[in-house]
DNA sequence: AAAATCAAAAGTGTATACAATTTTTTGAAA
DNA sequence: TTTCAAAAAATTGTATACACTTTTGATTTT
């Protein structure tokens, strides 16, 4: 496919993927000249980048100190699991009561995947589209609005989330979605909408594990 | 005080400022040099500015053509005053279970400003005060994330608010605000939720009126 | 007169240069 | 050896330079 996208956001994306995926450590100094070298630009691009992570949260920035990887405090992570309880549960009531059948098929054939990228236990293809369910429902009532909003909150979750969750923890998830689904099917908007509070209950809870500690190569991490 | 934010901020600020009182009409375009001969800085710094405002939403960037004041679709506010609507449903009821009395009383003292704002026939004041009266509930419950994601909604509807509302329409809006805390006072949950739901349908019916037209010019309208 | 064409001007995209700040290293004194 | 101080190196913040694209406006063609 041909480079739709500007070379900053390839390296945006990069480092997205690479902070949510937990290839760089919360924490890691994002050095400018370094990204600079490893994508063959210069700072400017870098420094562009680096501003827009730090708008998604996904990256701090201290004056004259640099670029960080977040280290979103529990507090911080139990505010944003809050505010996608609030705003997910109405997504879902709103979700049943506009429900085309198109709808339940994509979401359903999403659980399958979901369940295939488990069983293969690929952790950050399974991450990604653990997230993503949350995401479709917006894209599929055609929403970008609440998708985009979804999609910050999520990535913001991600760094906490993945820092945490155990395959255990993945397979849950994947159960929980699938139960949603079925609600929807049986238009059981009250029963769908209570079960998607609980997920969301049941994934902050099982986060607070303690961490591992990956690499902080920055270089390395990208690959 | 001392100058707390960076000069990119202040130019942020400044811009934010001007497009959501409209002193910018949706779709004019900001020339960077203009800018930057304005705030006195290079190009560097407004250019930083401006990829801050385009992920705002407030400005649509595009390629090697330049910046442009958005100008959001009728769809698009639909879509944010549904979000809204999702979002601040919930926001309410946990603020009347958690209700404490100071909270009560601050919402009361911005009533009190709102009407003044609107006694003075100071738009962009009463503009300001009326969206922030949502942001404070966030800021009250202790909810910093909850308040930053409701900030950047309201400031994108502001950009289609403040485009169409009227005098009468803005003091309807303080009275419902009144009538929402009274419900609060009363600890009358549902009460209180469906008066904030039916405030933001409200809200939403009286923009869709056709626009005025403000001054095109970048640099009469940051003065 | 309207449409098409091309040169000049203006504007954006990226790299580089340099000043200001922070971090690291070095070295001397306690 | 540890601690502190100063110098050196590395890093960030901002401005400027320049290539490339878009816009403008004059000129030619139909």
């Amino acid at each position: 496919m041909p480079d739709t996208s500007t070379p900053t956001d390839q390296i945006v994306e990069g480092l997205t993927r690479a902070i949510v995926e937990h290839r760089l450590q919360p924490g890691a100094k994002l050095a400018e000249q370094k990204l600079a070298d490893h994508y063959g630009v210069s700072r400017t691009l870098v420094r562009q980048a680096l501003f827009q992570l730090s708008q998604k949260r996904l990256i701090q920035m201290e004056p004259a100190r640099g670029a960080f990887v977040a280290t979103p405090s529990v507090s911080e992570a139990r505010q944003v699991f809050g505010v996608r309880r609030m705003l997910e549960a109405e997504m879902t009531r709103a979700f049943v009561r506009e429900l085309q059948p198109a709808w339940l098929k994509s979401l359903q054939e999403h659980v399958a995947q979901e369940r295939e990228a488990i069983d293969q236990d690929n952790v950050s293809a399974r991450t990604e589209l653990l997230g993503d369910f949350h995401v479709r429902m917006a894209e599929l009532m055609d929403n970008p609005v609440l998708a985009d909003m979804l999609n910050d909150l999520i990535s913001r979750c991600a760094l906490i989330t993945l820092m945490y969750q155990s395959a255990h923890a993945a397979r849950h998830s994947a159960d929980e979605h699938a139960a949603i689904v079925q609600a929807m099917a049986a238009r059981d908007e009250n029963l769908a909408v209570s079960l998607m509070a609980e997920h969301l209950h049941h994934v902050e809870d099982s986060l607070m594990f303690e961490r591992t500690v990956p690499s902080n190569d920055v270089a390395q991490a990208l690959r």
